[in-house]
DNA sequence: CTTGAGCTTCTAGTCACTGGAACCTCCACA
DNA sequence: TGTGGAGGTTCCAGTGACTAGAAGCTCAAG
Protein backbone atom coordinates (compact mmCIF):
# COMPACT_ATOMS: atom_id res chain seq x y z
CA UNK A 1 0.00 0.00 0.00
CA UNK A 2 1.11 3.95 -0.59
CA UNK A 3 1.80 6.41 1.39
CA UNK A 4 -1.22 8.03 0.58
CA UNK A 5 -3.83 5.08 1.26
CA UNK A 6 -1.75 4.44 4.78
CA UNK A 7 -1.88 8.52 5.63
CA UNK A 8 -5.77 8.16 4.87
CA UNK A 9 -6.02 5.16 6.76
CA UNK A 10 -3.48 6.36 10.18
CA UNK A 11 -4.53 10.14 10.47
CA UNK A 12 -0.75 11.22 10.31
CA UNK A 13 0.11 13.24 7.30
CA UNK A 14 2.72 11.99 4.69
CA UNK A 15 5.35 13.88 5.71
CA UNK A 16 4.95 12.47 9.32
CA UNK A 17 4.99 9.21 7.92
CA UNK A 18 8.34 9.72 6.40
CA UNK A 19 9.68 11.23 9.14
CA UNK A 20 9.00 8.02 11.01
CA UNK A 21 10.55 6.15 8.89
CA UNK A 22 13.80 8.16 9.02
CA UNK A 23 13.95 7.65 12.85
CA UNK A 24 13.52 4.31 12.28
CA UNK A 25 9.95 4.10 14.29
CA UNK A 26 8.97 2.18 10.87
CA UNK A 27 10.02 0.19 8.31
CA UNK A 28 7.92 -0.66 5.37
CA UNK A 29 9.25 -2.15 2.43
CA UNK A 30 10.13 -0.86 -0.85
CA UNK A 31 8.71 -2.01 -3.94
CA UNK A 32 10.31 -1.76 -7.66
CA UNK A 33 9.71 1.95 -8.46
CA UNK A 34 11.35 3.28 -4.97
CA UNK A 35 7.85 3.93 -3.50
CA UNK A 36 7.32 2.43 0.00
CA UNK A 37 5.12 -0.50 0.09
CA UNK A 38 3.78 -0.32 3.93
CA UNK A 39 1.92 -3.43 5.25
CA UNK A 40 -1.21 -3.78 7.68
CA UNK A 41 1.27 -4.38 10.40
CA UNK A 42 3.08 -1.02 9.66
CA UNK A 43 -0.43 1.22 9.18
CA UNK A 44 -1.42 -1.14 12.69
CA UNK A 45 2.09 0.84 14.05
CA UNK A 46 1.40 4.01 12.82
CA UNK A 47 -2.32 4.36 14.00
CA UNK A 48 -0.74 3.24 17.71
CA UNK A 49 1.89 6.00 17.12
CA UNK A 50 -0.90 8.53 16.25
CA UNK A 51 -2.41 7.06 19.37
CA UNK A 52 0.40 7.38 22.02
CA UNK A 53 1.06 10.99 20.68
CA UNK A 54 -2.48 12.19 20.96
CA UNK A 55 -1.70 11.19 24.82
CA UNK A 56 1.10 13.62 24.17
CA UNK A 57 3.88 10.90 24.22
CA UNK A 58 7.09 11.95 23.36
CA UNK A 59 8.74 10.00 20.31
CA UNK A 60 10.94 8.42 22.76
CA UNK A 61 8.39 7.11 24.77
CA UNK A 62 6.55 6.21 21.55
CA UNK A 63 9.25 3.94 20.81
CA UNK A 64 9.83 2.26 23.82
CA UNK A 65 5.99 2.12 23.87
CA UNK A 66 6.16 0.41 20.35
CA UNK A 67 8.69 -1.98 21.98
CA UNK A 68 7.35 -2.97 24.26
CA UNK A 69 3.83 -3.56 22.63
CA UNK A 70 5.94 -6.43 20.24
CA UNK A 71 7.39 -8.25 23.52
CA UNK A 72 5.45 -10.38 24.08
CA UNK A 73 7.28 -11.21 27.56
CA UNK A 74 7.02 -7.64 28.77
CA UNK A 75 5.95 -7.01 31.82
CA UNK A 76 2.80 -4.63 32.43
CA UNK A 77 4.60 -3.07 35.14
CA UNK A 78 7.49 -1.55 32.41
CA UNK A 79 4.47 -0.32 30.35
CA UNK A 80 2.99 1.38 33.57
CA UNK A 81 6.14 2.88 34.48
CA UNK A 82 6.46 4.56 31.10
CA UNK A 83 2.68 5.96 31.76
CA UNK A 84 2.89 7.27 35.01
CA UNK A 85 6.59 9.21 33.82
CA UNK A 86 4.34 10.43 31.73
CA UNK A 87 0.82 11.80 33.57
CA UNK A 88 3.54 13.36 36.16
CA UNK A 89 4.78 15.40 33.44
CA UNK A 90 1.42 16.06 32.29
CA UNK A 91 0.55 17.15 35.97
CA UNK A 92 3.59 19.26 36.16
CA UNK A 93 2.66 20.95 32.93
CA UNK A 94 -1.02 21.66 34.11
CA UNK A 95 0.19 22.89 37.21
CA UNK A 96 2.32 25.35 35.82
CA UNK A 97 -0.34 26.48 33.29
CA UNK A 98 -2.62 26.94 36.06
CA UNK A 99 -0.34 29.12 38.15
CA UNK A 100 0.13 31.18 35.50
CA UNK A 101 -3.04 31.41 34.53
CA UNK A 102 -4.10 32.68 37.99
CA UNK A 103 -1.26 35.25 37.63
CA UNK A 104 -2.36 36.86 33.86
CA UNK A 105 -6.22 36.38 34.77
CA UNK A 106 -5.96 38.81 38.12
CA UNK A 107 -4.11 41.41 36.01
CA UNK A 108 -6.63 41.42 33.15
CA UNK A 109 -9.30 42.15 35.88
CA UNK A 110 -7.25 44.84 37.35
CA UNK A 111 -7.10 45.96 33.47
CA UNK A 112 -9.38 48.20 32.53
CA UNK A 113 -8.71 48.14 28.99
CA UNK A 114 -9.88 51.34 27.69
CA UNK A 115 -8.24 54.40 25.80
CA UNK A 116 -5.95 55.41 28.89
CA UNK A 117 -2.56 54.47 29.06
CA UNK A 118 -2.34 53.66 32.41
CA UNK A 119 -2.21 49.90 32.77
CA UNK A 120 -1.60 47.41 35.76
CA UNK A 121 -0.21 44.65 33.54
CA UNK A 122 2.42 46.69 32.18
CA UNK A 123 3.03 47.56 35.80
CA UNK A 124 3.19 44.43 37.20
CA UNK A 125 5.61 43.31 34.50
CA UNK A 126 7.81 46.27 35.01
CA UNK A 127 8.07 45.10 38.70
CA UNK A 128 6.22 47.80 40.56
CA UNK A 129 4.37 46.38 42.82
CA UNK B 1 27.73 46.68 33.96
CA UNK B 2 28.87 43.10 32.36
CA UNK B 3 26.70 40.15 31.01
CA UNK B 4 27.50 38.27 33.97
CA UNK B 5 26.10 40.85 36.81
CA UNK B 6 23.24 41.75 34.67
CA UNK B 7 22.72 37.98 34.15
CA UNK B 8 22.69 37.55 38.29
CA UNK B 9 20.29 40.79 38.55
CA UNK B 10 18.12 40.06 36.19
CA UNK B 11 17.65 36.32 36.79
CA UNK B 12 18.24 35.65 33.32
CA UNK B 13 21.58 33.57 31.85
CA UNK B 14 23.95 35.00 30.12
CA UNK B 15 23.24 32.37 26.60
CA UNK B 16 19.55 34.45 27.30
CA UNK B 17 20.52 37.65 27.17
CA UNK B 18 23.12 37.16 24.48
CA UNK B 19 20.12 35.47 22.17
CA UNK B 20 17.52 38.68 23.17
CA UNK B 21 20.25 40.91 22.05
CA UNK B 22 20.45 38.70 18.81
CA UNK B 23 16.63 38.84 18.07
CA UNK B 24 16.91 42.24 19.21
CA UNK B 25 15.01 42.71 22.31
CA UNK B 26 17.82 44.70 24.08
CA UNK B 27 20.05 46.85 22.47
CA UNK B 28 22.93 47.20 25.30
CA UNK B 29 25.73 49.40 24.29
CA UNK B 30 29.46 48.35 23.74
CA UNK B 31 32.75 48.88 25.46
CA UNK B 32 35.80 49.73 24.02
CA UNK B 33 37.30 46.01 24.59
CA UNK B 34 34.21 44.82 22.95
CA UNK B 35 32.24 43.90 25.76
CA UNK B 36 28.40 44.26 26.19
CA UNK B 37 28.10 47.24 28.29
CA UNK B 38 24.09 47.25 30.26
CA UNK B 39 22.64 50.54 31.32
CA UNK B 40 19.79 50.65 33.85
CA UNK B 41 17.00 50.31 31.52
CA UNK B 42 18.64 47.16 29.79
CA UNK B 43 18.74 45.67 32.94
CA UNK B 44 14.81 46.56 33.57
CA UNK B 45 14.29 45.49 30.58
CA UNK B 46 15.44 41.97 30.70
CA UNK B 47 13.82 41.61 34.04
CA UNK B 48 10.86 42.52 32.40
CA UNK B 49 11.06 39.89 29.74
CA UNK B 50 11.69 37.59 32.81
CA UNK B 51 8.42 38.23 34.04
CA UNK B 52 6.59 37.77 30.79
CA UNK B 53 8.56 34.69 29.98
CA UNK B 54 7.43 33.27 33.22
CA UNK B 55 3.83 34.06 32.26
CA UNK B 56 4.12 32.17 29.71
CA UNK B 57 4.22 34.88 27.00
CA UNK B 58 6.06 34.20 23.58
CA UNK B 59 9.00 36.02 22.60
CA UNK B 60 6.78 38.08 19.84
CA UNK B 61 4.20 38.82 22.78
CA UNK B 62 6.88 40.28 24.80
CA UNK B 63 8.11 42.29 21.92
CA UNK B 64 4.94 43.99 21.66
CA UNK B 65 4.48 43.93 25.06
CA UNK B 66 8.38 45.92 25.57
CA UNK B 67 6.94 47.80 22.94
CA UNK B 68 4.07 49.01 24.64
CA UNK B 69 5.13 49.36 27.78
CA UNK B 70 8.23 51.97 26.25
CA UNK B 71 4.90 53.92 24.26
CA UNK B 72 3.82 56.38 26.96
CA UNK B 73 0.49 56.84 24.77
CA UNK B 74 -0.38 53.17 24.32
CA UNK B 75 -3.82 52.57 25.54
CA UNK B 76 -4.67 49.91 28.42
CA UNK B 77 -7.02 48.04 25.72
CA UNK B 78 -3.84 46.98 23.44
CA UNK B 79 -2.60 45.44 26.19
CA UNK B 80 -5.32 44.18 27.76
CA UNK B 81 -6.16 42.57 24.29
CA UNK B 82 -2.20 40.83 24.30
CA UNK B 83 -3.29 39.53 28.20
CA UNK B 84 -6.60 38.03 26.79
CA UNK B 85 -5.32 36.52 23.79
CA UNK B 86 -2.48 34.72 25.97
CA UNK B 87 -5.09 33.59 28.50
CA UNK B 88 -7.39 31.68 25.90
CA UNK B 89 -4.23 29.94 24.66
CA UNK B 90 -3.21 28.64 27.89
CA UNK B 91 -6.72 27.39 28.54
CA UNK B 92 -7.08 25.18 25.52
CA UNK B 93 -3.55 24.01 26.60
CA UNK B 94 -4.72 23.30 29.84
CA UNK B 95 -8.15 21.86 28.19
CA UNK B 96 -5.85 19.69 26.48
CA UNK B 97 -3.68 18.40 28.56
CA UNK B 98 -6.76 18.04 31.25
CA UNK B 99 -8.39 15.49 28.65
CA UNK B 100 -5.40 13.76 28.08
CA UNK B 101 -4.58 13.26 31.49
CA UNK B 102 -8.11 11.90 32.04
CA UNK B 103 -8.11 9.48 29.50
CA UNK B 104 -4.56 8.14 30.58
CA UNK B 105 -4.82 8.22 34.29
CA UNK B 106 -8.00 5.37 33.53
CA UNK B 107 -5.95 3.62 31.32
CA UNK B 108 -3.35 3.31 34.60
CA UNK B 109 -5.76 2.17 36.55
CA UNK B 110 -6.94 -0.56 34.77
CA UNK B 111 -3.31 -1.73 34.26
CA UNK B 112 -2.17 -3.54 37.31
CA UNK B 113 1.05 -3.11 36.61
CA UNK B 114 2.87 -6.40 37.58
CA UNK B 115 5.09 -9.22 35.88
CA UNK B 116 2.38 -10.49 33.45
CA UNK B 117 2.56 -9.25 30.26
CA UNK B 118 -1.46 -8.31 29.41
CA UNK B 119 -1.87 -4.85 29.94
CA UNK B 120 -5.06 -1.95 29.09
CA UNK B 121 -3.04 0.83 28.09
CA UNK B 122 -0.92 -1.19 25.34
CA UNK B 123 -4.56 -2.59 24.42
CA UNK B 124 -5.83 0.99 23.71
CA UNK B 125 -2.76 2.37 22.30
CA UNK B 126 -2.64 -0.61 19.35
CA UNK B 127 -6.47 0.09 18.70
CA UNK B 128 -8.41 -2.83 20.43
CA UNK B 129 -11.45 -1.67 22.68
C1' DC C 1 54.13 36.57 33.82
C1' DT C 2 50.94 33.33 34.56
C1' DT C 3 46.51 31.72 35.78
C1' DG C 4 41.81 31.60 35.76
C1' DA C 5 37.49 33.82 35.42
C1' DG C 6 34.80 36.09 32.37
C1' DC C 7 33.92 37.84 27.96
C1' DT C 8 33.56 37.33 22.64
C1' DT C 9 31.72 34.86 18.27
C1' DC C 10 30.21 30.92 15.82
C1' DT C 11 28.20 26.45 14.93
C1' DA C 12 25.19 22.98 15.92
C1' DG C 13 21.72 20.59 18.59
C1' DT C 14 17.12 20.31 20.84
C1' DC C 15 11.71 18.40 19.54
C1' DA C 16 8.56 16.88 16.22
C1' DC C 17 7.48 17.97 12.55
C1' DT C 18 6.37 21.11 8.15
C1' DG C 19 7.06 23.61 3.73
C1' DG C 20 9.01 23.79 -0.53
C1' DA C 21 11.89 22.67 -4.54
C1' DA C 22 13.29 19.56 -8.01
C1' DC C 23 12.54 15.47 -9.95
C1' DC C 24 10.37 10.65 -10.96
C1' DT C 25 6.32 7.39 -11.87
C1' DC C 26 1.88 6.01 -12.93
C1' DC C 27 -2.59 6.05 -15.10
C1' DA C 28 -6.36 7.83 -17.79
C1' DC C 29 -7.73 10.03 -21.70
C1' DA C 30 -7.29 12.14 -26.53
C1' DT D 1 1.57 7.55 -28.63
C1' DG D 2 1.61 11.80 -26.19
C1' DT D 3 0.27 14.50 -22.40
C1' DG D 4 -1.38 16.11 -18.10
C1' DG D 5 -1.97 15.71 -13.49
C1' DA D 6 -1.89 13.22 -9.28
C1' DG D 7 1.00 11.16 -6.33
C1' DG D 8 5.41 9.42 -5.23
C1' DT D 9 10.75 10.38 -4.23
C1' DT D 10 14.84 13.02 -1.87
C1' DC D 11 16.95 16.82 0.26
C1' DC D 12 17.29 21.31 2.49
C1' DA D 13 15.64 24.76 5.50
C1' DG D 14 12.70 26.67 9.06
C1' DT D 15 9.91 26.57 13.39
C1' DG D 16 10.60 28.45 19.13
C1' DA D 17 13.43 29.63 22.51
C1' DC D 18 17.02 28.64 23.85
C1' DT D 19 21.43 25.67 25.16
C1' DA D 20 26.05 23.34 24.69
C1' DG D 21 30.42 23.64 23.34
C1' DA D 22 34.61 25.18 20.98
C1' DA D 23 38.12 28.53 20.06
C1' DG D 24 39.90 32.60 21.22
C1' DC D 25 40.29 37.41 23.56
C1' DT D 26 40.54 40.43 28.02
C1' DC D 27 41.15 41.50 32.61
C1' DA D 28 42.61 41.44 37.49
C1' DA D 29 45.20 39.21 41.10
C1' DG D 30 49.22 37.11 42.81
Amino acid sequence: MNIGEVSERSGLPAKTIRYYEDIALVRPLRSANGYRSFRESDIHKLAFLGRARALGFSIEDCRILLDLYEDKSRESAQVKAVAEGHLTEIDNKIAQLKSMRETLSQLIETCHGDHRPDCPILKDLSGNT
